[in-house]
DNA sequence: GACCAGGCACATC
DNA sequence: GATGTGCATGGT
């Protein structure tokens, strides 16, 4: 274990110990978890749970039923969640993918691997790396980190990574210096968000500061 | 009224 | 390959 890797379990410890456990990810079942996924991209919550309302007062919130729907009914029922129209079509997109592919059940996708399941969930236009280990790890319960906005910019803050790290190279970091498991990454990840949320707000760049300071002048 | 929120794909250079 | 931009509602 690395000095990294003791770090990042501190920071788990001190996280939990201060805002106890997050009880992620909130929803009914796996299948509404999936959609939420989607739902949250760049999106509040308290929107998301809206949006999931309406599609549960329609009694449409499985598969079949939104295979069924068309374009603009299933925008209106999600567009308390924002970016209502490209978010129907990435929703019927991988709803499609999982009639086509595993009869509409969610609970096919359990006998295939992290990898596999990645591959297929990053194959599906509107699933990017965030959403489809969301899906990975809170809808299917299998390891894999999630990395956000948050994740990026609490570990860069504190050195832990390169700012010029990409999505990969940040969950690498973080597997590498976890134990792998479902439980600990399910935690992490949800007390990240919350002491991003409180504790690390965006900053403006100031690329004209004369007194430039580096964290300015990147995009946290 | 400005800023932000549990991203992603696509156009352009 | 890097950078910029569109997508949109609702809370603070």
């Amino acid at each position: 274990m690395t000095a990294g890797g003791d770090q990042l379990m501190a920071f788990y410890e001190t996280l939990l110990a201060h805002y106890g456990r997050q009880n992620w990810w909130p929803g009914d079942s796996p299948f509404e978890v999936m959609v939420g996924a989607v739902l949250t991209q760049n999106t509040n919550w308290l929107n998301v749970e809206k949006a999931i309302t309406n599609l549960k007062a329609a009694d449409k919130l499985s598969a079949w039923a939104i295979d069924a729907l068309d374009h603009e009914e299933l925008a209106q029922l999600i567009r308390p969640a924002g970016y209502f129209n490209i978010k129907a079509r990435r929703l019927k997109n991988l709803i499609t993918w999982l009639c086509q592919n595993y009869d509409g059940s969610i609970e096919a996708l359990a006998d295939l691997s992290v990898p596999r399941l990645r591959e297929e969930l990053l194959s599906v236009n509107g699933i990017g790396r965030e959403t489809a280990d969301s899906i990975i790890l809170y809808a299917l319960e299998k390891p894999t980190f999630v990395v956000d906005t948050y994740t990026y910019r609490v570990l860069c803050r504190h050195g832990c990574i390169d700012p010029e790290s990409d999505y990969e190279q940040t969950k690498d970091f973080c597997e590498s210096h976890l134990l792998q498991d479902v439980a600990l990454y399910n935690e992490f990840h949800a007390l990240i968000v919350q002491v991003g949320k409180n504790h690390c707000k965006p900053r403006p760049k100031c690329t004209d500061c004369p007194l430039v300071c580096y964290e300015h002048t990147l995009d946290l």
